[in-house]
RNA sequence: GGAGGGGUGCCUGAGUGGUUGAAAGGGCCGGUCUCGAAAACCGGUGUACCGCAUCGCGGUACCGAGGGUUCGAAUCCCUCCUCCUCCGCCA
C-alpha cells in the first residue's frame, strides 16, 4: 500500500494516478473517504496521546504511594481514567482498521515512462527480437502436437482434477524439468540464490503481496479451516521470506531465484478462456525475486527484463517486449515489461502470446510486509523496494517450444541449449 | 496426534505486578593511552508515530502475535503462531 502520508500530501496527483490506472469508482471514493477520516484521526490520537498519559502519570504516583487513603484516591482517578479512555481507543480502533482497509485498494503510484493507457492495446512495443520463422508444411498448435506425440493429456487432467488441469507425459517431462534447470543455472550465474519454496502460504503474507485471498473475483484457491492458500506465483513465498525484517544495507541487494508450483482459479476468465496450457489452473515457474534499495530498483528492473530476453534468446524463441500502460499494472506494480513470445500454433496465422512478466513494485508490498533496511551511516530505516520477473513459466514456455520447434515429420527439434539436460536431440519419438 | 519446556534489544542472557525501554556480558561506534596496534579504561549504541523553543527535548506505543485481568504487566490469565525435547505415525 501506499504511504498515508504521502496520499494525505498528494492526493490530487494520487486520484489522477487511479484513474489512469483504470481502477473503479469506489476506490477513487474510496480514498476520498480515507483523506476525510485522516483528518478525524489526528485530533483522535492526540486525545487518546493525552489520555494515556495521564494515566501512566497516575498509575506511576499510586506505585509511590505510601499513604494508604490518599492511594486509594489515586486508584479511583485511575479507574475512572480508564473508563474514559477506553470509549476513544475503541473509535481510534474502528478508525485505523477503517483507513487502512481503504488504503490498501489504492494501487501502486507509476512509472513516469510508463505509457497512459486503459487497455492491453495501450501498452508499447518496445522492440521486437527474432524472426518467425516460415513452415512448408501445416503447422500445428500444442495441443494437437502435444495429443498426437502423447506429450499432454488434458483429457485424463480432466477426469481427476478437471478443465483446466493436465498430465505431462514423456519427453514433456523431460523438457520441463530441462527448462527448470536451465532458468536455475542461469539465474545462479547472475548471482541470484535459489531456493524451492513452499506451495502453500499464509493468507497475511498474500494480503502483503497484494493477493486477495478470499472475496468473489479471488485468482487463489484457499484451504478450508486453515488460514491458508496454494500460492499463484512464488513472488508471494519469495517476497514474504523477509517479512518483518530489518536488512543492513550492505546485505541489499538480496536475490533469490524460487522454484514453485502456480495455482489459479482463473474466475472470470471464461470468456477469454485460452486452448491448451496457455491457461491453466495449475503449472511450475521459475520466479526471480529481488529485494533493493529504493536507488536500485530501477536499474534491477533492467536487469531481470534483460536476464528474461537471454533466457528466451538463448532458447531460440523470437518475441517482442511490452512496456505495460498504466490501466493494465496490477496493483502493486511501478511498472511492468511483458515478455511475448511467437507462438505460431495461435490464432490463424500465429500470434505474441505472454511467457514473463516483470514488476518494479516500489515500497508497495514491502510497506505491508513491513521489510526494511538500515541506510550505511545513517540513523532510522527505510522500506526497501522489491522486483520480480518470471523466468520461465513451464506451461507458456512449453507452448513455445513445441509451437516453434515442431518439425515436418510431427517430431519437436530440441533446443540446442536444452540438448545436454535432456539428452535427446528430438523430442516426440516413440 | 499426545506430553513437557521455551520465545526479551545486533548477539548471549537477567528479569514473576510499581520510575524496566528493560541488568550484565559480548559486538559495534567514539574517546583516552600508544610511533602504530593489541590490551586496559571512559562514554555512546532500538524502532515507529506525534508535538515543539528541531542537529536537541517532550509524549505515545512496542519484551513472538492478538485479546483479557489490574490504578499499574516483559512479569498474571486466555487464544494463536513458532522453536526445542520425548512418544506415536509416516514419504
Amino acid at each position: 500500500m501506499l504511504d498515508l502520508k504521502y496520499v494525505v500530501a498528494n492526493a490530487e496527483s494520487v486520484r489522477q494516478n487511479c484513474k489512469n490506472r483504470n481502477v473503479p469508482q469506489d476506490v477513487i471514493d474510496d480514498l476520498d473517504r480515507a483523506l476525510a477520516l485522516d483528518l478525524e484521526r489526528k485530533t483522535l490520537v492526540k486525545q487518546v496521546e493525552e489520555m494515556r498519559r495521564r494515566q501512566n502519570e497516575v498509575a506511576q504516583a499510586t506505585g509511590k504511594e505510601r499513604d494508604a487513603e490518599r492511594r486509594a484516591a489515586l486508584v479511583e482517578e485511575g479507574k475512572s481514567l480508564k473508563t474514559a479512555a477506553a470509549h476513544e481507543e475503541e473509535k481510534l480502533r474502528l478508525l485505523d482498521g477503517e483507513i487502512a482497509q481503504r488504503l490498501k485498494r489504492i494501487p501502486n503510484l507509476t512509472h513516469p515512462d510508463a505509457p497512459i493507457g486503459q487497455t492491453e492495446g495501450d501498452s508499447k512495443e518496445l522492440r521486437k527480437v527474432g524472426t518467425p520463422r516460415s513452415f512448408d508444411f501445416p503447422v500445428r498448435d500444442h495441443v494437437e502436437i502435444g495429443k498426437a506425440l502423447d506429450l499432454i493429456d488434458f483429457e485424463t487432467g480432466g477426469k481427476v482434477s478437471g478443465a483446466g488441469f493436465y498430465f505431462l507425459k514423456n519427453d514433456a517431462v523431460l523438457l520441463d524439468l530441462a527448462l527448470q534447470q536451465f532458468a536455475v543455472r542461469k539465474l545462479i550465474e547472475r548471482g541470484f540464490t535459489p531456493v524451492i519454496t513452499p506451495d502453500l502460504a499464509r493468507n497475511s503474507i498474500l494480503e502483503g503481496i497484494g493477493f486477495t485471498p478470499r472475496g468473489a473475483e479471488t485468482q487463489v484457491y484457499s484451504i478450508e479451516e486453515a488460514d491458508l492458500s496454494l500460492v499463484g506465483t512464488a513472488e508471494i513465498t519469495l517476497g514474504g521470506m523477509l517479512a518483518d525484517t530489518v536488512i543492513d544495507e550492505a546485505q541489499l541487494p538480496i536475490r533469490f531465484v524460487g522454484v514453485s508450483h502456480c495455482f489459479r482459479t482463473e474466475a472470470g476468465a471464461a470468456g477469454r478462456a485460452s486452448r491448451g496450457l496457455y491457461r491453466v489452473h495449475q503449472f511450475t515457474k521459475v520466479e526471480m525475486f529481488a529485494f533493493t534499495t529504493p536507488e536500485s530498483s530501477g536499474a534491477m528492473h533492467s536487469t531481470m527484463l534483460e536476464i528474461e530476453e537471454d533466457l528466451f534468446q538463448a532458447l531460440g524463441i523470437p518475441y517482442r517486449v511490452l512496456d505495460i500502460c498504466s490501466g493494465d499494472l496490477g496493483g502493486p506494480a511501478y511498472r511492468k515489461f511483458d515478455l511475448e513470445a511467437w507462438m505460431p500454433g495461435r490464432g490463424e496465422t500465429g500470434e505474441y502470446g505472454e511467457v514473463t512478466s516483470t514488476s518494479d513494485c516500489t515500497d508497495y508490498q514491502s510497506r505491508r510486509l513491513n521489510i526494511r533496511y538500515r541506510p550505511t551511516g545513517q540513523k532510522g530505516t527505510r522500506f526497501v523496494h522489491t522486483l520480480n520477473g518470471t523466468a520461465v513459466a513451464l506451461s507458456r514456455a512449453i507452448i513455445a517450444i513445441l509451437e516453434n520447434y515442431q518439425r515436418g515429420d510431427g517430431l519437436i527439434d530440441t533446443p540446442d541449449v536444452l540438448k545436454p539436460l535432456i539428452g535427446k536431440d528430438v523430442l516426440g519419438a516413440k
